[in-house]
DNA sequence: CAATAACTGTTACATGTTGTAACGCTACAA
DNA sequence: TTGTAGCGTTACAACATGTAACAGTTATTG
């Protein structure tokens, strides 16, 4: 069993969402890496940082191996990747699966600026000719 | 104040969910028109209905006028700003401000398929063109 | 006018999630 | 053999969410 609730991957608290960031940046860690390198930003016991990266697990963001007798956790997925999935939520949730209306609404919105539209017009219209992989 | 906690706007509950669909879908409603309406897929007793109304508003995502001495709610804002809002937040989250990447991930991931592509790229140039609204 | 119905206000409570941590056990090192 | 580095387990407070009871107030109607 990868994931008990479906739609919990987009939810991540704060502290997790640090210790991913973390993970996500600097790779693979054990949770003494994690703590040192979160330690400036928020001071965690060990206890702390180990139970947020189980938890983490637990949800499947996380896995780890073990080497020697520790522990090294590493991200399941790319950040984007985990993006992607949380905006897809997003879209069921709010679009009726219609993930164009959302785009143009950001467009709309300024989410994108001018400049970058452009840009993303070329690109997207460069990918529509890619062959696209599954999820 | 409108809202204590600025992540917050993205998260709903199901139920809560379920009462801005129908909010968003029927126009401004009495709690009884919500419980009515939601009845079929979630039957709920009265004050169930109105403390989710409560804090739905309390949360920003409704406001009320009164009618006689009935509550009126009304969604905040529209469905797609909510959204909008929602994919913003993913987006400071998760990809550093740059929603570029994220629509692209997108478009990998076959969030959008090959045909709404061009179509969107199309609209996109359009827009890029096109006097932007603030938030 | 009094009983009733229609509404809102307030309070409560069980679950689940998240942040935070203490203790305890085990294996390796000096 | 005795620390010490690391994991396993358990706990707990705060908050979020779903669900609801009960109380109070204003129309309505016989």
């Amino acid at each position: 069993m990868t994931n008990t609730k479906p739609g919990r991957l987009t939810n991540l608290g704060e502290v997790e969402q640090a210790v991913m960031d973390f993970i996500w940046t600097h790779g693979p860690s054990t949770s003494e890496a994690c703590r040192e390198g979160l330690a400036a930003s928020r001071p965690m016991k060990d206890s702390t940082i180990r139970t947020v990266l189980r938890r983490l697990e637990e949800k499947g963001f996380l896995t780890h191996k073990i080497e020697g007798r520790t522990f090294i956790y590493r991200a399941s997925h790319a950040r984007a990747k985990v993006a992607v999935r949380a905006v897809k939520n997003i879209i069921d949730r709010f679009c009726s699966g219609s993930a164009e209306e959302l785009v143009l609404g950001m467009v709309d919105n300024a989410v994108l600026d001018r400049k970058q539209l452009e840009q993303l017009a070329r690109k997207i219209a460069a990918r529509a000719n890619t062959p696209q992989k599954g999820d």
